[in-house]
DNA sequence: AATAATTAATCAAACGTTTGTTTAGTTTTA
DNA sequence: TAAAACTAAACAAACGTTTGATTAATTATT
């Protein structure tokens, strides 16, 4: 879908206020103030606040699917190593798309069949299946030892940085870290999270002694 | 606080349809219906919808507090045992808890400063400074290692815990978990969760080899 | 190239619902 | 019989959406 200037500042500012105070929270006269537009160019543009939900996702959900196919395809890196570089993926994306992962963790809490429920359903099956394979891959090399449960190492993947990004005030109180600018902080988070990760997968996967 | 039948009823009937639908999707007409009690009993009883989503929390949150404190008095248990039973105590709370968890978790994702906020802060930090104690005495025992990042490794247990709670009916299809009882895969859950978590954290805390 | 016709974009105002809360009255309890 | 418990009805405010009018931009016609 192609948008103009105007739809995508009434994306983003739903983006915005969605991830905030929650689709119920927020009203569209808060995302038509924010956006700048008359309250009336959303029901223009989308047809509904649910229809503008979904055209966030769909704005978003493009750009986030892990590179993993690509990545699975490389002969010349080692499955471990490759499990690294999606995890560093993986924090990354968390990071830089902050509030459109809030959204999606609300959403992922009422268990409706809503359309947005299958988007990320779908978008969540196809990761779990790439790293399925991935992790076969090592176990076939004898990279990776056998019986891992892959959903449960993945829950912690996503868990792990879907707490510290919602908790970054917490988290920045508990480690002093109050005075940090924004992107500093962020820099520090990444590489936290990253090290922190890559030593559980490390210890998940492999015989290291 | 003392409730009487019918407050408790109002009590629980929020505490469901808080964690369904959020505080703004959760009308006090669907609580009172939901109550099977008289939609102005809400407001007679709590004074405001506000108020009754603090009641929740109030009454939650006494039971909920970790046994962290009477632990690690205990002499008798090693540190990384001390660990372990707090893993396990952490992750029956949320499998039994679950409906208020949830509210919890989107709670978690405002960032505003309600008192609720508030409530939520202070039972994070005092947990997260009796976990800071239990390390710091293995590690002067020895049994841990230095230079561990507390925060992180609780980042692990609460957001493992949380994204399989939440995604549980995630978890059962790609397990080929469908056809479990909700008591069997609460079992089966619990289990999983406790060795994983169990083993992540053995490899954070100690040099095992 | 100038004008008419058509479409798209924008807006303030109003629509009908639903919201949380209150009222004023009734019933129950002690 | 006074206080507490309870209720149906009404309240104003906020909600998402639609309307009808107006302006801007595009296309068609002469």
């Amino acid at each position: 879908m192609e948008y103009n200037e105007k739809q995508l500042a009434i994306i983003n500012s739903a983006e915005k206020l969605f991830a905030l105070n929650g689709f119920d929270g927020a009203s569209v006269r808060d995302i038509a103030h924010e956006a700048c537009v008359n309250l009336a160019m959303i029901s223009y543009y989308f047809g509904s606040k649910e229809k503008l939900m979904e055209a966030v996702f769909e704005q978003r959900t493009t750009k986030i699917r892990l590179k993993v196919e690509n990545l699975i395809q490389d002969t010349s890196i080692g499955n471990l190593e490759k499990v690294n570089i999606l995890i560093d993926d993986y924090v990354d994306k968390f990071i830089h798309q902050q509030e459109f992962h809030k959204i999606m963790l609300r959403e992922q809490l009422i268990e409706k069949n809503t359309p947005i429920a299958a988007l990320i359903h779908e978008l969540k099956k196809k990761n779990m299946e790439s790293i399925k394979k991935l992790v076969m891959d090592g176990q076939k090399s004898g990279e990776f030892k056998k019986n891992i449960d892959v959903t449960l190492m993945m829950s912690t993947l996503v868990g792990t940085v879907s707490n510290i990004i919602t908790c970054q005030s917490f988290y920045r109180e508990m480690n002093n870290l109050e005075n940090m600018t924004e992107i500093e902080f962020q820099k520090h988070v990444r590489k936290k999270l990253s090290t922190h990760l890559k030593n559980i997968f490390k210890s998940i996967l492999t015989n290291e002694g």
